[in-house]
RNA sequence: GCCCCUGUAGUUCAACGGAUAGAACAAUCCCGUCCUAAGGGAGAAAUUGGGGGUUCAAUUCCUCCCAGGGGCACCA
């Protein structure tokens, strides 16, 4: 990576020149004449610009600038055209990097109760969580892709009220209508458990299914209870001096490690709480091995962050290893108006509405493009409109030109290899400005793996269609004679190649033709 | 009351503490096709909710205020 190597250098002229480490910063700048890479390290250490300048020399490098306090660096137009080869080569692997080295970490989302079918929010979460593990899948780390089933416990019991239609139903919807014909038992918690499992299977992971995901574990709640876990894991946090009695019930000091106030594990009528799931359930994920554990919540599950992290610590691991994910919550909007989403209430949009309207690709992407802080509005009128304008479209198209072309200049790839050897006619502009994006996504991969920050993907894939479809416009690869460009035809290869990576990452499909 | 998130162009969203705050959609205009015009280009549109502060540099960090969303259970 052009950006690792220049970084490199950079801290090897300081540490010369001063003496000292600084921390060296790579950025891409906004404007193209300001390089393809800058760094402000002279600025943050005050120092000369070009006195640092001068100490570097690469063959990476075409020329370096000083401008306004930064070190500004030009790739040289080598690098850039070997960068092509190298992405022929990696094919499918292009965007990989090391930084993970194999370690285990589970990725638990959507996780939605089997009391109703999944909603947008749960799609929200879904994307998410389903891209972050793509990417650090391709950033090397192990994911283990999980959704925790709440098959047990309070709302179960009142899903089974429901079914079987008493004073105490909350849940209203066609499906519970479908289930009060399929089930025919009395109690109300046999009742809630079978309907549970005929949601998970029937409609859960159907819907799951159809958004292209697909999850590695369904844990369920109950085999906690089932396999004495939580028995276990109470066991554990009295040995340690971690739980009290106090009337009646049983409390965990989580306020030893931050909590506002301490929980309750078992309460008074007997019943344990779904903290003293979570402990269990905590337990045995680091039991599994995992180095990390990552949950997509929605905001409305912030108040249990600190319980979290105080149950991981009481375990004897550290709250680092835990990332929490808060996904702000979908607001759904109706003729201008918001309408307030709940299961119980059976208002709500469900994925199968929305893939329905809108198409996978396209819900995709449209929940990929928002970070998660952002609170978005959504109107699905207005996604129904929107859809054909979709900037996914842009840039599958993009792939579907390289494809159409690809097609039409009868190429064999054969013949090709030979023609690789030698791509220096790769010069024009828009071409070099290609090659510029192209090699862009291994750094993407490598931030987004550390910062979570999803959005950058889609953003990106748009940044390279745009460098795609101006080099379509400059720049022939079949000519008039009907002969094509060989190295054109490579640069087209190496373009379909990351467009296809991309998308990859993203879960969305790249089509030969539209 | 306390905690978290948000407030950026007409709209929906971006922007590792950095250079002239970016896109897309909408609105205006240009390129009539020759490898898919589901494309390309031009211009217009923003006092980044408001006031202080820290910094060589603030949309970004701190603080106060205003507005909105969420959370503060022996519920999940």
């Amino acid at each position: 990576m052009a950006r690792k190597d220049i970084k490199k250098l950079i801290e090897k002229a300081v540490k010369e020149l001063y003496k000292i480490d600084a921390e060296v910063k790579i950025d891409r700048p906004q404007d193209l004449a300001f390089g393809d890479y800058s760094t402000n390290v002279a600025m943050t250490i005050k120092k000369n610009p070009q006195e640092i300048a001068n100490a570097i020399k690469s063959g990476l490098l075409e020329k370096i600038e000083v401008k306004n306090g930064f070190v500004n660096f030009f790739l040289s137009k080598e690098y850039l055209q070997n960068q092509v080869r190298e992405i022929l080569k990696q094919k499918e692997s292009f965007g990989e990097i090391e930084t993970g080295k194999g370690k285990k970490i589970n990725d638990e989302f959507i996780s939605a109760n089997p009391t109703g079918p999944l909603t947008l929010g749960n799609g929200r979460g879904g994307f998410c969580g389903d891209v972050l593990a793509n990417i650090l899948e391709k950033a090397s780390f192990k994911v283990v892709r999980e959704y925790y089933i709440n098959d047990t416990g309070e709302q179960i019991r009142k899903l089974g009220h429901s079914v079987l239609g008493d004073e105490e139903a909350v849940y209203k919807g066609a499906y519970i209508e479908e289930l009060r014909k399929k089930i025919k038992i009395d109690n109300p918690e046999k009742a809630g458990e079978k309907a549970a499992k005929i949601i998970l299977e029937e409609m859960i992971k159907p819907a799951i299914k159809k958004i292209g995901i697909k999850f590695d574990v369904w844990f369920s709640e109950k085999s906690l209870h089932e396999k004495k876990q939580i028995e276990k894991a109470l066991e554990f946090l009295k040995a340690k001096s971690l739980s009290y009695e106090k009337e009646g019930a049983l409390w965990f000091k989580t306020t030893n490690f931050g909590d506002d106030k301490d929980r309750v594990l078992i309460k008074a009528d007997g019943e344990t709480t779904y903290l003293a799931s979570d402990v269990a359930y905590l337990k045995n994920k680091f039991e599994r091995g995992f180095e990390k554990l990552i949950f997509f919540w929605g905001a409305d599950h912030y108040g249990y962050i600190a319980r979290i992290k105080a149950a991981t610590e009481a375990l004897g691991y550290k709250k680092e290893q835990i990332d929490i994910i808060i996904e702000q919550l979908v607001r759904l909007i109706e003729n201008g108006k918001e309408v307030k989403m709940s299961k119980r209430s059976g208002i709500y949009v469900t994925i199968d509405e929305l893939i329905g309207e809108v198409g996978l690709d396209a819900a995709r992407f449209f929940f990929l493009t928002r970070g998660a802080d952002s609170h978005l509005n959504f109107d699905l009128n207005l996604a129904k409109e929107k859809t054909e304008k979709n900037p996914v479209y842009y840039v599958q198209y993009a792939h579907a030109r390289i494809c159409s072309i690809i097609k039409k200049s009868k190429i064999k790839n054969q013949k090709l290899k030979s023609e690789y050897e030698d791509l220096k006619l790769l010069n024009h502009a828009s071409e070099l400005n290609l090659i510029k994006q192209l090699i862009r996504l291994p750094e993407i991969v490598e931030d987004t793996a550390e910062d979570y920050q999803i959005q950058r993907l889609p953003q990106y894939s748009i940044d390279l269609a745009t460098a795609f479809h101006v080099f379509y416009r400059d720049c022939r690869v079949i000519n008039e004679d009907g002969n094509s460009n060989n190295q054109r035809i490579a640069l087209l290869l190496a373009t379909k190649t990351v467009l296809e990576n991309t998308l990859k990452l993203m879960g969305i499909s790249a089509p030969e033709k539209m």
